[in-house]
DNA sequence: ATCGGATTGAAACAAGTGTTTGATTGAGAG
DNA sequence: CTCTCAATCAAACACTTGTTTCAATCCGAT
C-alpha cells in the first residue's frame, strides 16, 4: 500500500470535516488522528480545499460501491419496493455500519453547500433520485406529471431525511426514551405506509377502518 | 436609543453566523458590518460565544413575537387549521419578510447542535411542536396513541423542513425553472393534501378518482 | 554499494483569529 | 466649569491557522 498516509488523511479528515465542519476542522488535528506530519496534507493533496473535496468524493464512491445499483428482483411488486427503498435509506444512516462521516459530510455539503455540492448532487443525489422516480412512475403511471411526481417524491425523501437531519433535535423534544424506541424498521414502516396512503396505494393512517380499493395497475 | 450599537452588532452577527456558521464568521467582518470598533463585541457581550447565544436568543425572541400564538378562529375546522399551519411554516422561511436569518441561525443549530440548541428546542420548537399536536388530536381523535402521532407530526413537518435545509440541493437536482414554479403556495398544497390523504381525511394524490368517504368525527 | 526520486520530518513562515489594554471621547450631574 | 462614568477607538497581545521550506530519510533500480 504505497499511498498508506494517504488514505489516512482521507479518513481522519472525512470524519473530523463531518463532525466538525470545514471550518472549525484544523489540519494539525486530522495529521494527529492520521499519524502524518503535518505537510503530509499539502504534499498529498495541495492545500486543505483539495483534501476536503478527496473526502468528499471518497465518501460518494464508498457508497456507490456500498450500494449496489439497488436493482431489486425484477417481478418484485412497486409497493415493495419502494418499502425496501425507504428502509435501505433509513439503514444506511441510522444504522451505520462503520465510517458514519460518508453520509455526514454529503449531508453537510447539502445543507450547507460549498463548491463540492454539485458533485454531491450529481454523483449521489442524482441517482438516488432517478431510483425513486423510477419506483414511482411504476407507482403512479408513466404519465404521471412531472412537477406534482417531483413533490411526492421530496414529500417522501424529506420525510427520511428529517431523522438524518434533526436526529439531535428530535431526542431533545420527545426525550432519549422515545427517541431509542423510533427503531428504524418501525420508522421505515411509518413512512412507506404514509406515503402509500397519501397516493392511494394503501390504507390511511388514523382511520384503519377504511381501506379504500387499490387500482388495479399498480398491484402488479 | 442608548443600546445602538449592541443591537447592531446582534442584528450583523445573526446575519453573518447564519451565512457562515460560527467558526468562519469572523468578529472583524461583523464589527465592520455593524459599523462599530472590534473591541465593542468584547464590551457589549464579553466573548464571541456570548454573542452567538445573545444572536440566538434574539432571533428566538423575534420569532415569537412574529408569531402571534398561531391562534386560529375557534370555529376553523382542524382540517383548515393544518392547511393554514403548513402554509404559514413554509411562508416563514421561503418568503421571509426582513430578516432572513432569523430561521437560518435555528436550523443550524437544529442541524448541528452547539450548546445553544436545547434553549432552541425549549424556547421555539417545543411550541410549535405542541401546535402541531394540538391539531393532529382534533384530527386523528385525543385517544390517538402518542408515539403513531409523533411519526406523524414528524412527517409532516419533515416535508416542510425539506424545502427549508435542502433548497440549495433542490435548485441544483431540478433545476432554476423548476425550482422557481415551486410556489409557497403550491408546496402548502401539496404537503396539506399528501399529508390528509396519508391519514384518511382527503383524496389520495396520484388516482384521484379515488375519494374515500370522511369520517364525520373530522370533518367538524 | 550507489544513485535518484519519492516521502517524511521538524521548524519556521505570514496571515488571521479572539481578546485585552489604555488612552480618548462624549454627555449628564454636581 | 469640573468631575464621572459609560462608550468608543486604535493598537497591540498571545495564539492558532494554513502553508512553505529544506534537510533527513526511505526504498527500489542500476
Amino acid at each position: 500500500m504505497i499511498d498508506d498516509t494517504r488514505q489516512r488523511l482521507i479518513d481522519a479528515a472525512g470524519a473530523i470535516f463531518a463532525n466538525n465542519g470545514y471550518e472549525a476542522a484544523s489540519i494539525r488535528d486530522i495529521c494527529q488522528q492520521a499519524s502524518a506530519n503535518i505537510a503530509a496534507v499539502n504534499y498529498h493533496f495541495g492545500d486543505k480545499k483539495s483534501l476536503y473535496v478527496a473526502a468528499v468524493r471518497h465518501a460518494q464512491s464508498c457508497a456507490d460501491s456500498e450500494n449496489p445499483e439497488m436493482t431489486w428482483p425484477a417481478d418484485m411488486p412497486p409497493v415493495e419496493r419502494l418499502r425496501a427503498h425507504i428502509l435501505q435509506m433509513l439503514q444506511r444512516k441510522l444504522e451505520g455500519d462503520k465510517p458514519a462521516w460518508h453520509l455526514g459530510i454529503m449531508l453537510r455539503e447539502m445543507a450547507f453547500p460549498t463548491e463540492a455540492c454539485a458533485a454531491v448532487v450529481e454523483d449521489y443525489v442524482r441517482p438516488m433520485a432517478n431510483g425513486m422516480r423510477a419506483i414511482l412512475l411504476d407507482l403512479l403511471g408513466h404519465d404521471f406529471p412531472e412537477e406534482e411526481g417531483n413533490m411526492i417524491g421530496f414529500s417522501i425523501v424529506g420525510q427520511v431525511l428529517f431523522y438524518y437531519v434533526h436526529q439531535p433535535m428530535i431526542r431533545l423534544l420527545i426525550g432519549s426514551d422515545a427517541h431509542d424506541a423510533l427503531t428504524v424498521q418501525k420508522l421505515a414502516d411509518h413512512i412507506t405506509n404514509f406515503s402509500l396512503a397519501a397516493i392511494g396505494l394503501g390504507p390511511s393512517l388514523g382511520h384503519p377502518t377504511l381501506t379504500p380499493p387499490i387500482p388495479i395497475k399498480a398491484m402488479i
